[in-house]
DNA sequence: GCCGTTTTCGGCCCGACTGTTTTCAGTCG
């Protein structure tokens, strides 16, 4: 079973508890162990064969370590199922809504039995929740805006999408010119999450010309970006909209004095503040998107960077991409962060494509473009005959190709080109090439195009026995997913990394082919 | 359900905003 299968069973239990109006800390429980095997970097099918890993895990005792169990066992748990006998499955959708909360939820469901977003939309057209007690007719309107909301996206975009928008609203924003310092994107954007729900972006003005006037003009101005399809909110410091394609923007406004606990606060991720938060509790201090400061007198010890916050709470600076709750924060107490990569650490590109498949450029062009990038090596990797829609090669043209890409070498371009083909796995494991074509290229790279849906074990086997090929050096694009469009493909990449170190080869031994420069 | 320089019971992050309320509950991030 899969970790996110595991944590989604859990969520949904932490959330039913919620609504069925369990105590704060009960599905508090849950939804944390629900974070948490959800970030887990290795299975926790494997983990949880040893129970004192799994009791090892933070936040779990003996009895999530049952229903964890539990859960591996049946697929399911029987608290989950007995809730859903009290309440339908769809109730779960509800809490999608902007606006509807499990207190709301949970009393609409005690008068109206009303467990569905259609049947919520009904109501609403009806003028059924007016009445009730703590809903007017404004509730009703903003039920209805969040159901088309709710209908119109599926909820994420992928990182790309956010970053374009971003980019445009920042500098709309940045148009306004003084009192605004800085515009920051943050949030899962500035987290380098490969989906964002929403945009968050932080807008800081010029110390000692923060004031509510100032505060009402630049809304009014970002009120005016064109992308805008409705504004949700507008407060004494932040707006809020959603723009045409479904994107959700928040824009906070405040004083550059507390830049860096907002930014910290709304990068997030909210776990990790969380966590950083019981952290300065412990410490006798408190953090909040305004200053990290004493708990009594509340006096300010940091707020201008996330560098001295982080430094103030005794932790190493945590990069962004990090800050997900999942051990960076004991790893920044003892130092032990690690270095991530950046752009500049890489060499070179071991997957791409030319006009002799389905690529939009020649070998030169492909060449020169990575030389300028600063990349030492590449590697054209064209697709083989099976991928016919991509003008894949056969052992002839394959050959051909070689041939050329030494030749481009031959002319020192000033960067490495490796010959290489993106080789088919076909549906029984074997591979499309000849082994005496895959002889003679610098390296072989195989990937699965056809047959995605096959049966975990099948899969498995088809992976294992293309990899045993000797000629086969990687597998590309591993998971096969296509984010936010196609799942990854089941197999058991345990098995399958196991098999790819025990079938290791030498990269110096091998990137040493005929054209090196 | 978990957990402990607030310790074996009592609390579980924190503040802004909204809409419904005449002081606050619910939702959100």
């Amino acid at each position: 079973m899969e970790n996110r299968e595991v944590a989604r069973v859990l969520r949904e239990t932490a959330q039913l508890l919620e609504i069925d109006g369990a105590m704060i800390g009960r599905y508090r429980s849950y939804e944390r162990a629900a974070e948490l095997i959800d970030g887990l970097p290795e299975s926790i099918e494997e983990l949880a064969k040893d129970r004192k890993k799994l009791l090892d895990l933070p936040g779990v005792g003996d009895g999530l370590a049952d229903h964890i169990e539990e859960i591996l066992k049946t697929g399911d748990y029987t608290l989950r199922q007995k809730l859903l006998k009290k309440y339908p499955e769809t109730i779960l959708k509800l809490l999608e809504l902007q606006s509807l909360g499990p207190k709301k939820v949970a009393l609409l469901w005690k008068k109206f039995k009303a467990g569905s977003v259609e049947q919520m939309e009904a109501l609403a057209r009806g003028g059924k929740l007016r009445d009730l007690e703590g809903f007017g007719e404004k509730s009703e309107e903003n039920i209805l805006k969040a159901i088309e909301v709710y209908k119109k996206s599926a909820g994420r975009f992928q990182i790309n999408v956010g970053e374009e928008e971003a980019e445009r609203i920042v500098a709309h924003i940045r148009e306004f010119g003084k009192p605004v310092e800085t515009v920051t994107p943050a949030g899962s954007l500035r987290r380098g999450k490969e989906t964002v729900g929403d945009l968050d972006v932080l807008v800081t003005l010029a110390h000692g010309k923060y004031s509510a006037g100032a505060v009402e003009e630049i809304s009014e101005h970002i009120l005016k970006y064109p992308g805008i399809d409705q504004t949700l909110a507008r407060g004494e410091n932040k707006v809020s909209f959603v723009l045409k394609n479904g994107l959700q923007v928040d824009v906070r406004i405040l004083d550059k004095e507390s830049y860096g606990a907002a930014l910290l606060y709304f990068t997030g991720s909210k776990e990790h503040n969380v966590t950083l938060r019981g952290r300065a509790n412990k410490m006798g201090l408190t953090l909040n998107e305004y200053a990290l400061a004493t708990l009594k007198g509340e006096k300010p010890v940091a707020r201008a960077t996330e560098e001295e916050i982080y430094k103030k709470l005794d932790l190493d600076y945590i990069p962004p991409e990090l800050r997900e709750n999942t051990g960076e924060i004991d790893a920044a107490a003892e130092h032990r962060l690690p270095h991530l990569i950046e752009l500049a650490d890489i060499r070179g590109d071991l997957q791409m494509h030319t006009t002799a498949s389905d690529g939009k450029n020649s070998i030169e062009e492909m060449a020169l473009a990575a030389k300028d990038l600063g990349y030492e090596y590449i590697s054209l990797t064209d697709h083989s005959k099976a991928v016919t829609v991509a003008n894949g090669l056969d052992e002839k043209r394959t050959l051909e190709q070689i041939k050329k890409i030494h030749a481009a070498n031959a002319k020192h371009l000033g960067i490495q080109v490796l010959a290489s083909s993106e080789v088919d796995v076909l549906k029984n494991g074997k591979l499309d090439l000849d082994d005496d074509v895959l002889a003679q290229l610098d390296v072989v790279l195989v990937s699965i195009h056809s047959y995605m849906n096959l049966e975990r074990a099948e899969m498995t086997e088809r992976i294992l026995a293309a990899i045993e090929n000797p000629y086969v050096q990687i597998i590309g694009h591993p998971t096969g997913r296509l984010v936010l469009h196609r799942d990854a493909y089941a197999y058991e990449m345990e098995r399958v990394l196991d098999a790819a170190k025990s079938t290791a080869w030498s990269w110096s031994a091998t990137l040493r082919p005929s054209g090196w420069i």
